[in-house]
DNA sequence: TTCAAAACATGACATTTGTCATGTTTTCTT
DNA sequence: AAGAAAACATGACAAATGTCATGTTTTGAA
């Protein structure tokens, strides 16, 4: 997934108004949703697309807040989570760059956010405000039409998801989770796949609806059968076949 | 939720060729989707839906079948079921009358439906065939814009879903499904609230992923503390409000 | 490099849930 | 109304997972 600078742009003196301070309108050649736009509308969904940092101890933005930007991931890793009222927390969604979110209906009316937006460590997002997002794409028939494509296949990952979590045992969301994980943002190396976020087994249980205590003893036995190595901050996948067979027996 | 058919339609003389033979057209009011288009397009889209109907051991589609329609729930109950490769299953929706299904990107291209969608009992649906509803959207962007509400919703749902497979106990997702289902399709009874649809406790079961076992033990125990009574010919929930304490505790 | 904090690990035990077997009640069909 | 099938019920036991306590290793900041 290539990070690079729309070349449109490289030099363009930027004046929108609301713009990270200095910061050129960065974009990105893999969001079929900017691709999709071109001449006048192009640039004017470039113009009110400015970018935000953050860092792994903030929050972009918590379950009940208000609505007020349509994002897109840049770079790093975004996690969704939603918390139970005992306090108990999962995560719904770990987003990779490319990755839309709030294109959605909760953002229509004057509705709140149903989970909160966390980083997994330093980040950085495209954002506008969601009125000039919805203005684009009643615009823009075919823009609306890949936000739908888009829609439609986070509903299906999150029944998917729903799936596992009804029907399958806590190794088998384990080892499914990890080839996931390996397969969208694994570097290869000698004896399998780094992943490229940094992954605790508490986060890791919070991906599969454990409690951190299971997931270290799963993890552990998956060590010890060469399926895994390593820890958080250099976890390696080094038997996919394997995983994949456990996540589906 | 009233059924009654569009007025416009009332004695209008139908040769559209694909229609359900010497079935008119039948309308929703409450189908937003519906009101938002007018004039030519309003009959347009009118023309091109037609209404199927199924019993209860029929399927509409199954998992893996290609994508041919769009449709949307006219009367009575769906439920949208993926099964494990071990044969267990779960049902991931009820989709009830003005419910949109395959409004969505799988069914983009040469996409196959990612779950099974099997009547509850006798239910008529409206269909359109992909190509025509995907063109009514790009001609209608309010259209679309109403889609991605609807897709956002479900997507909200279906997370909300994933939280309390993750996190709840069987017990408390057994009281969600109660509650959940007396404010959706819940008569007002002397004594609380009839549901509408057939459900056992194998259909329960399923719903929050349990087994029938525990669904009938807990139920049991919900049947002794006066929080429902019934089978599932006739099942009453009787205390909402203590049901939706122990949903959230 | 050192030290505190975070992450990882493990044991003992409790709780929840699943499995299988068997029997009763309700529902549906004829 | 009768009989068959489906739904509901319950017990005994097994397996999976959670909880709590305690100790070790790894990581990151000074």
């Amino acid at each position: 997934m290539a990070l690079e600078r729309d070349p449109l742009l490289k030099r363009r003196d930027r004046s929108s108004s609301n713009r990270t301070c200095g910061v050129r309108t960065p974009v990105f050649p893999d969001v079929p949703l900017l691709n999709i736009l071109s001449g006048t509308d192009r640039q004017r969904m470039l113009d009110e697309l400015t970018e935000a940092h953050y860092e792994k101890d903030q929050y972009i933005f918590r379950e009940g807040d208000p609505t007020e930007y349509f994002h897109i991931v840049k770079e790093g890793a975004v996690k969704c989570i939603k918390s139970s009222p005992e306090g108990k927390q999962c995560t719904l969604k770990m987003l990779m760059p490319g990755d839309l979110f709030c294109c959605d209906a909760a953002a229509f009316d004057g509705a709140r956010h149903p989970g909160t937006a966390k980083p997994m460590g330093k980040v950085s997002v495209l954002r506008m405000r969601k009125q000039s997002y919805f203005d684009m794409l009643r615009r823009n028939p075919e823009a609306a039409m890949e936000v739908i494509r888009y829609l439609g296949n986070r509903l299906h990952e999150a029944q998917e998801k729903a799936k596992v979590l009804a029907l399958d045992r806590a190794d088998q969301r384990l080892a499914a989770l990890l080839v996931d994980m390996a397969e969208r943002s694994g570097i290869k190396e000698a004896h399998g796949f780094r992943l490229a976020v940094r992954l605790t087994r508490q986060d890791m249980a919070d991906m599969v609806g454990t409690t951190t205590e299971t997931a270290i003893r799963i993890i552990g036995r998956f060590k010890r059968d060469h399926l895994v190595s390593g820890t958080a901050n250099r976890l390696i996948v080094r038997d996919l076949a394997r995983l994949k067979a456990l996540a589906s027996t």
